[in-house]
DNA sequence: GTGGTCTAGACCACC
DNA sequence: GTGGTCTAGACCACG
């Protein structure tokens, strides 16, 4: 399936749900048209409560990602890959952004910020190797 | 003073405060030694509630970076500094380990990332021209 | 139920909690995994105000000894009975050597000190009968 | 002088005084009589607030440990001595019973709490060779 | 004046 | 339902 969730992560895991699904439609995985599993399904495949699920659902409905047929379920809406592949980006981006400005908000200079980001980015290529 | 709230700032107040003071002694703005404002005088100041500046401190005097003196207010602890110091580097270092990790969980490559990354830098230093 | 408040004890209500808690941990009669009241539960058990309560779990989370299930409550965290159980010994001998030092230092001499404490003990068996 | 305060006891200022007073009297280091120091003068000498060594003394003075002599100052009363004699072991054998029952309390054996006690009486004899 | 404890009750996010 | 944050205001001990 294309949706885990973790539990250690502290972002709510609707929100987890959420993304998962819109990165797998920017992905390609899941193509515009294709029905996503039911409340009932998804939740318990993954143990949680389906009220967190119905919630994710509710989000993503709302944001045009899926729509509603009735009696089917719900689909990926056409032109939700559009929506999804810069929405990744721009997210990111604004991490970035808001990370940044609170390291200079607390007085660390761009060099040792940089520095910082050099770590931190080779580490993550260590860790890729087999993690 | 060397607090300042940000209301829009979704981390609360009360850690918001710690961080502040914590950031002051890591700067040498507050020093070992020295008494804070009064629970009362920085409720008044920032216009919040007396208890939650009290349960700032109370944090801060859980995390030993200032101590009661009795009858007189809370001062900040011999070697305060020195935790405070590498802590503000710690918790940045997370934050952007989380990022980063988030990036390419949600598959962005490498190059993608430090496009990203030094675009972000450069709005950072145009920003801090002129906010 | 493990918990129980003494309303004649000098020490703070949450104060009270963190202690019985810890100590039902240490004994055994809470295993970790296991969910701890609620907040509403017990204070409405211990007819006290539910921030008394929140304030005591706070301070247990802080000290690692229980940690929260989003959504579920708080559980209490694997490893929690390590640091529960020395610390329970930690305490009694510090009290004792604060006993024995202002004994001392208000004139009290080693034999008298002796004499005192047998007689006390003497007393607890007693009252061990039938309290 | 027959008094000297530690900053560091969590026991209040004032009652440090009235206690250090009521050992000197057991003592026989103040004799029944005798003028005590003057509230200005303790305060300036032990560089705390005179209303602390006002509260001191007015406490000393409810208890009829020493009484005032008008235009002279508060004098040791006459029989001081033979009521600050037994409260000094009454007060020990009351903290010594709180902390036992304390560990009892907390369910430590008899054998335990035994083990303990010798062991920082044991303690208690060597810091008094060189402290 | 100082901090500390407690109560009462509101609002929020999450499940 | 769960915990978390915040406000408001009372009372206490201490200096």
């Amino acid at each position: 399936m294309f949706i885990a969730i973790d539990p250690a992560d502290p972002l709510p895991i609707y929100e987890q749900i959420v993304r998962r699904l819109k990165f797998a439609i920017a992905n390609g995985a899941v193509r515009s048209g294709e029905l996503i599993p039911s409340v009932r399904d998804l939740a318990r495949e993954l143990a949680i409560n389906p009220n967190t699920v119905a919630r994710a659902y509710r989000d993503l409905q709302a944001q045009g990602i899926v729509s509603a047929v009735r009696g089917t379920g719900l689909v990926v809406a056409t032109g939700a890959v559009d929506r999804c592949q810069p929405e990744r980006l721009k997210l990111i981006r604004a991490r970035l952004r808001q990370v940044f400005e609170e390291a200079r908000h607390s007085g660390i200079s761009d060099r040792e910020l940089k520095k910082l980001i050099a770590h931190e980015l080779g580490q993550l290529k260590r860790q890729k190797v087999s993690p």
